[in-house]
DNA sequence: CGGCGTATTGGACCAAGGTCCAATAGACGG
DNA sequence: CCGTCTATTGGACCTTGGTCCAATACGCCG
């Protein structure tokens, strides 16, 4: 659906099939953005599109899959498609596991590749989606003072402004303010939505 | 760590691999429960044990990439682990597409069965803690009368009580006693704790 | 030093949540 | 037909939550 906005990676150290991969992903509506090496590719800033990486397993610096457990550890959620010439079954498992889309072994179908790298383009545009809603509302949490949002999880936490006041040494008309505050910066309205927000914020309850 | 209490079934047509299996499973400290076909494990009656499955992928009747959905499509949370005399690549990364824990071809070390084995394990044990707090939060929603559940929804929705008893066509008065009677009857004590435990049981929030 | 933001609290006051006691009405099984 | 369960409501009453106006105290920046 979102092809025309999506990026597709290519690392691929052949110089005749990185082309050719190139072309072809073309031909299908992708744009096409291709490295000879892993380093090259890590050397690139990653930028906001919605993208997906097709990786060769073989690669004269970094190992495809050592490349992909690098991304991982830099935080990156970038969905993988593996390809291999020289693949084995214990390879094309391992890659599964660490959260490939999928593993071609040389040589595929066109419509093969199509067909993966949509799916990743989709797992990208959902990991985007879910991670854009995280980040709006951790920007609004971070409008919190630090009480407001020691008082917000003993909110989400279920506990009286009573019992919150106790807790933080202070009245239960300060914690009433904080409360109201945190209400209003967040933008709800019940503690119901209160709870459901600070859930996709990771934010955990108190004690 | 529950290896006591635990099964592996195995489903394996070879007699002699599948003896083999057996003697090295239960070396291991494994029960090993076997079978020589898809269709005589299925018409086996899953029991409530920690367990998981050693399968074949090809077996006489159902292959066993099919026996797999055929699990999952009876809601059978099973893991299981694969392996295979002659496989592919493609057949390994569909096993694991489809959920697979592990995928080994034979031959294989005893060493890679065990690792498998109890990595399945330990998901299937995640899975029936999850599925076992599912199901206690879903029989003590199931003790509220449909008007209760009803006043639930809109509870968790972040309703107000006069906004609940206009949706319903009552009187505020009404919902607040049916709202004491939910709190009272899934033992909570504030709206955020209600919120956590009906969506653990997944209760969709009202319109 | 003089604002500015944060934390804190008081008083007044209203709205919402929650409970106890009591009672009516319809449905359903025995 | 009776008893039970469920849904419903009234009234009285208390607790919590939440807001407005106002004020104090502390630390930081220019």
């Amino acid at each position: 659906m979102s092809r025309s906005e999506s990026v597709v990676y290519v690392v691929e150290d052949d110089p005749s099939f990185r082309k050719s991969l190139e072309r072809l992903l073309r031909a299908s509506g992708f744009e096409a953005v291709t490295f000879e090496s892993a380093t090259a590719f890590l050397a690139q800033p990653c930028d906001r599109r919605p993208a997906c990486l097709l990786l060769d397993v073989m690669l004269p610096d970094i190992d495809g899959l050592n490349l992909q457990r690098e991304l991982t550890a830099r935080g990156s959620r970038l969905p993988v498609v593996f390809m291999t010439g020289h693949g084995s079954i214990p390879m094309g498992v391992q890659a599964m596991k660490q959260g490939a889309v999928d593993f071609l072994p040389k040589p595929f179908e066109a419509a093969e590749l199509r067909k993966a790298i949509l799916s990743a383009l989709e797992r990208d545009a959902q990991n985007r989606a879910r991670e854009a809603q995280e980040e709006r509302v951790q920007s609004l949490v971070e409008t919190l003072t630090p009480r407001e949002k020691e008082v917000l999880r003993w909110v989400i936490t279920g506990k009286l402004n009573k019992q919150i006041a106790i807790a933080l040494g202070t009245a239960e008309k300060t914690v009433k303010v904080h409360r109201g505050r945190v209400m209003q910066k967040l933008g709800v309205l019940s503690v119901a939505e209160l709870v459901r927000l600070a859930e996709q914020a990771n934010i955990p309850p108190a004690v």
